[in-house]
DNA sequence: TCTGTGCATTTTGCATGCAAAGCGTCAACG
DNA sequence: CGTTGACGCTTTGCATGCAAAATGCACAGA
């Protein structure tokens, strides 16, 4: 594309003062993250650097930097020399992806139960609290939204950063795409016992038992969302 | 250094045909991850775009790529407009970084003990005996190589990819400033038991055994080195 | 109609240019 | 003698240019 004098491109940045606190490429990973993990930009869709680059307003530089680290965390294949696409993400990967989330969480269900502070202890008393309101209630989305919240509030309850970002990483790709879903109102119920039996296992400060229950919990919810996932994958 | 026009720059690359097979990122990432590991660049040491790309042979931008996905695999530090440097490992770093490796194995054992093949096992069992032997002869430095085949050989042996790279991408870190000694004579003999008794438990197919020896055989084995850490660097 | 080959276009990969921010230095001032 | 601020060099961050590779398409031959 040649400069034309006459119409100024309005995509030349280069005149805006450089007052960014963060690099641009930081500011793309995480907007393509989130339209990737929302679903914006489809599986399997080819990512062009000239349209991408003019969507998001940005040059190639920082595009193509952001891309190499997209790839890196999994979100997107790159094939060398043919461009980049967003990678499908199959059910096995998904089924893999929740094995590993549950041996960190176990961990670090074990590791809080020892290390949480009686602040810690109390907030996540807290969430609880509201969660089983939302569920008494039916707050299926609510529900969801906390039982996250105390899921990630355990692992930094573990007081070890490398676990607590090991697990953001994983649970970036396990929350593509929204297998966040209870297949039926048993399980659900099911779900919200082990989280009251986690939480007393947390009071007591039993760390063999909380990291157990855990466990347990995460592999039961593995199980439902790979069936979920295969329901879905042989009805479209 | 002004390179010197009578003598034509040799790192004019893009007369070369781009005939080669890996992307040029990759080269650099793999060649400075090494010098990174090895401590050829030593921690804090800053990285000089310019520098760096002269002295790679290569210009600035798959520098820049491969100095962000460092970054992000956590070995350079990138100070925003400000460059980069590599990143300080800290005995608390190292110390979480154990701990959740140890949570890895763990895992890892339990499932290898379901669903390893009876070539794995025979593999498993061929590397330790002869790490055995390297044992019984004193002989440290391979024996340390193929403990961490061994290691390495029972996270594949668990047949999760996600597993599987999420554990080596621990261990490149880990592995970084050589953290692989045994403190005493006593811990090794211990060290040697512990393997002793995995592959028992694993040969059994006793996942909770297989699990929890590894796990307990990786926490002391975390234990030793950071006494380890903290000894050498008060002495330092 | 199907397959293979050559050309044109598109797209990637890398190099380089350029503006702004960082950083050190040194001098003027309190 | 210590502090501050202006100036210039260095280095980063981004934009853009350009060559090679990939891709699509037309067209010829089977």
């Amino acid at each position: 594309m040649v400069i034309d004098a006459t119409a100024p491109t309005p995509r030349r940045r280069t005149a805006a003062p450089i007052v960014r606190s963060r690099p641009l490429h930081e500011e793309v990973v995480d907007r393509l993250r989130d339209m990737i993990i929302e679903g914006d930009i489809p599986v399997g869709e080819r990512l062009h650097e000239n349209n991408l680059a003019e969507t998001l307003n940005v040059s190639r530089t920082p595009l193509r930097e952001a891309l190499k680290l997209l790839a890196n965390e999994g979100l997107v294949d790159l094939l060398p020399g043919r461009g980049a696409r967003v990678s499908a993400l199959s059910a096995e990967k998904v089924g893999e992806l929740f094995e590993v989330v549950s041996g960190i969480e176990r961990l670090a269900a074990e590791l809080a139960a020892t290390r949480m502070t009686a602040r810690d202890l109390e907030r996540l008393k807290r969430m609880h609290d509201k969660m089983a309101a939302h569920f008494a209630a039916g707050e299926r989305h609510e529900y969801f939204a906390l039982n996250h919240q105390i899921h990630v509030a355990i692992v930094v309850a573990a007081k070890n950063e490398t676990l607590a970002s090991t697990h953001a990483a994983l649970m970036v790709k396990a929350r593509r795409g929204r297998y966040t879903a209870l297949a039926s109102e048993e399980r659900w119920k099911e779900a919200m016992a082990e989280h009251e039996a986690l939480m007393e296992a947390l009071a007591r400060r039993d760390a063999k038992r909380a990291g157990d229950i855990l466990f347990e919990h995460d592999r039961r919810t593995a199980e439902t969302t790979k069936e979920m996932l295969e329901k879905t994958k042989r009805a479209g």
